[in-house]
DNA sequence: CTCCTATATAGATGGACGTCGATCTGCCAC
DNA sequence: GTGGCAGATCGACGTCCATCTATATAGGAG
């Protein structure tokens, strides 16, 4: 009952190789990572990638009767889509009479933009 | 059986107003849209940006061993996440020994990071 | 060889995602 | 009012994802 228990940690290195540096990671992004990662996650999606480049392109409003032919997809399938963009702020929406235009909010793009470069 | 079918699609607008102008969209990027999203997706979760912020901000080789307690999940889960990463093509991975480092791909991020610029 | 350590893999589980058809909501024309 | 149209929402289905515990692999120490 009194032996040694060898429960000391002692981080026995198998050589001389140091591995783990005592460097700090000051942790630079905590909230920053959940926001860019609620871009990405709106960005995950070759079908989404679409609809922000055309939106983009057009520098304007687009009517919705003209992204859903753009794709080999039920009109229920685009407008969920647009709908993931626009909760996670990439785009917005305003609707006239019976049309529907999105357009593109640029300062969402901004932070992963920046960060990537 | 031979009355006349409404099954002329007429494309009444309900008023004089345009909405969808013949524009063309010349389908930019279908295989981009597919790449870009993928990367996109290896973002799409928080602890996997903090892994490549901090792999970035190394600039050079991390051991697995100083990546783990960074967060508060199990050592499985974030070898989860590495492999998420790496099959992507962001990170890529070297065996020393006993540990494992990870580095950054610059060149996995630079399409998506000039798409949103 | 045996023990320990670092990492990867396997299997399970609860939840989220992409897609569809069907339906609902407004709006315009008549 | 009725009818029709654009778009959004709902419910369901199959698949993928993030996480865990448990186990496997592989390399070094003794």
């Amino acid at each position: 009952m009194d032996v040694d228990l060898p429960l000391a940690p002692k981080v026995k290195r198998p050589a001389g190789e140091p591995c783990c540096e005592p460097v700090v990671y000051p942790d630079v992004a905590r909230e920053q990572a959940v926001r860019m990662s609620l871009v990405a996650k709106a960005l995950a999606d070759p079908v989404r990638v679409q609809l922000v480049d055309v939106l983009r392109k057009h520098a304007g409003k687009v009517c919705v009767c003209e992204l859903v032919p753009l794709f080999d997809l039920s009109q229920p399938t685009v407008s969920h889509h647009l709908k993931v963009l626009r909760e996670a702020g990439v785009v917005g929406s305003e609707r006239q009479g019976l049309w529907a235009y999105y357009f593109v909010i640029p300062d969402a793009l901004a932070e992963l933009s920046v960060w990537l470069s």
